[in-house]
DNA sequence: TTGTATGCGTTATCAC
DNA sequence: GTGATAACGCATACAA
């Protein structure tokens, strides 16, 4: 059925080895032999056979993607989608394939990175998530396995390869653009208190109160989900305060979309009542009522030299540990009231 | 540095054979020799090659994914991550991982193809679209490799496996439900008109009117890009007609999304003034102003079911090509004026 | 019940 | 320049 080089071998009268040196474009073989040999796999319709190259050589070209638990939730959000698509990007130029992990629970998900890792099915692995002792990292740097991850690790920053924003910085820009526009009593929204991001957000957000000299109070900084109902209790307690704050930077889209809805609910106007400044610049943000501003983090590029720099990673091993920062840029739109 | 199979025999004092018939678990085997093996395995902390298995084998135990061309754009859809969703879902549950196929182009994609299907990389393949002539069906039919297609085929759907809604009657049931309620000009926004999923659709909607001995409007069918300001025009275009309809049948939330802001920004109100109903029933159409009345069509089991049923295929190869009808269900929210 | 030998389709190391 | 030949790690038909 399959045709393999040895069919092509005898149709070119030559010696199967001739037929991989040809595939490899091996210059030691002469053009006449190259052009004969070229012909009899396009007569024959002769495909490579990856598995059997990727046995031969010990590498398989491809790498894996581990998606955090609870995939189901975190899908609902556009910033895995379009991470993926840069990783797909940096993996395409370099001609290598993508593996998907499978599998929801944290469990699960060990299971699939020790097979994928174990059974030579990938070279190198984006982690899609940076969790506080995660046993896949740790397995995989026992293993001295190649791998990146996507956001800043919580430990051995020094010795792992990741890509990350300045998010201390991106999150200091925002509040700054809300104070230079007149805004005083900026209340933050944070996602999981535990992510390293929205630690990262939150000290931005603090330097910048600081350094305009503004109070910090401690009621004005709330954590909720990342999804959909994320902002509604957020945004009660808030503005139950004696002294509600008049504008917010919320660090995830998703989540100041329900900001959004909650004050729309509450009669409140935005921006007239009140601002919000939020991150990750998602398709959401530009078609939300009103257009969000937003940080734009890059996601794709986030993506694109995650793969291109884990790569870089598999084909130079012992390459030290580095640290990628993606630029952001301050998108404004209407959600926020002017000076 | 990696241990083989060959090294457990060794420790365990068998052949290699016998260490290979141990993880099949081969009942050929005594209990004796089995747990010593195993012993040995875990002492050596070894893992099964599967690189190795599957050139012995002639089976990758894995599934490709391919993606529309402009996956860019596509990628905005949340559609797609859900689906994705549900494939990995299906092939967990049957042991199978996914490869995903990279590349933008058109030309980038069928070349990611025959590469995943000349290359032995993946057993079978899933087409996330079903698209006029495409030469990636074509190809994987004329090379009779195990594939399945989301959508309903345009060609050859007797010969073809494909997962779909029944998208007539969800279409139908939909516009019937806006009649009932005292609807009598309803108009129809949809995507693409080369896509069958849009003319399988309008032809509901037309049909609903015809059986409540509704008149059709040409004028009443409008056609827009499924994403962002898709639903502008369209909505333009309608609203500046003599008799502009009270409700909109609309093939896409992410569209009807659109819509919404439109007929915000013209000072119309949903639902006293139009009402929508729309498809796909998305996180988006649950957290939008006012909640989407949207048909359910439940991707992730749309997902869950082509992988499924292309393992299945697969794992069976002469059995005949399937039609699998996912079932969909109104889901009803404020988007929707009540007679 | 277990071992031996061979093949899966390549690549790579020798030779010539 | 090109051709044998031995890996790569596993599965399996055939022996024993």
């Amino acid at each position: 059925m399959s045709v393999t080089i040895k069919d092509v071998a005898i149709l070119a009268n030559v010696a199967p080895s001739t037929v991989s040196r040809v595939i490899a474009n091996n210059p030691r073989i002469s053009e006449k032999t190259k052009v004969r040999v070229r012909q009899a796999m396009a007569d024959l319709g002769y495909h490579p056979n990856i598995i059997a190259r990727s046995l031969a050589n010990k590498s398989t070209k491809a790498i894996g993607l581990v998606m955090p638990s609870s995939t189901d939730k975190v899908f609902q959000n556009p910033f895995f989608p379009e991470i993926i698509r840069g990783i797909s990007g940096g993996a395409h130029e370099k001609k290598y394939s993508i593996h998907m992990s499978t599998g929801q629970e944290e469990e699960e998900i060990f299971e699939a990175v020790t097979h994928m890792v174990g059974g030579r099915l990938v070279d190198g692995i984006v982690l899609l998530y940076s969790r506080l002792d995660d046993p896949v990292q740790n397995y995989l740097k026992n293993n001295k396995f190649p791998f990146i991850v996507v956001g800043k690790p919580h430990k051995y920053e020094q010795q792992i390869t990741y890509v990350d924003n300045d998010n201390y910085t991106a999150s200091k820009d925002a509040t700054e653009y809300l104070i230079k526009n007149g805004h005083q009593l900026i209340a933050f929204v944070g996602g999981d208190p535990n992510l390293v991001v929205t630690a990262d957000r939150l000290l931005g957000y603090q330097d910048a109160l600081k350094e305009s000299n503004l109070p910090y109070h401690q009621e004005y900084v709330v954590h909720e989900e990342f999804l959909r109902e994320g902002g509604k209790e957020a945004v009660n307690e808030l503005f139950s305060l004696a002294n509600p704050p008049t504008a917010l930077v919320v660090t995830d889209d998703v989540m100041a979309f329900g900001v959004l809805n909650t004050l729309d609910q509450m009669g409140l106007v935005v921006p007239d009542d009140v601002s919000v400044f939020s991150f990750n610049n998602v398709l959401l943000s530009e078609i939300s009522r009103p257009p969000l501003s937003s940080v734009d983090i890059n996601i794709y590029r986030l993506g694109y030299e995650a793969a291109k720099n884990l790569i870089q990673k598999i084909e130079n091993p012992d390459e030290p540990a580095k640290r990628i920062i993606i630029p952001h840029e301050l998108i404004v739109r209407q959600s926020i009231r002017k000076k």
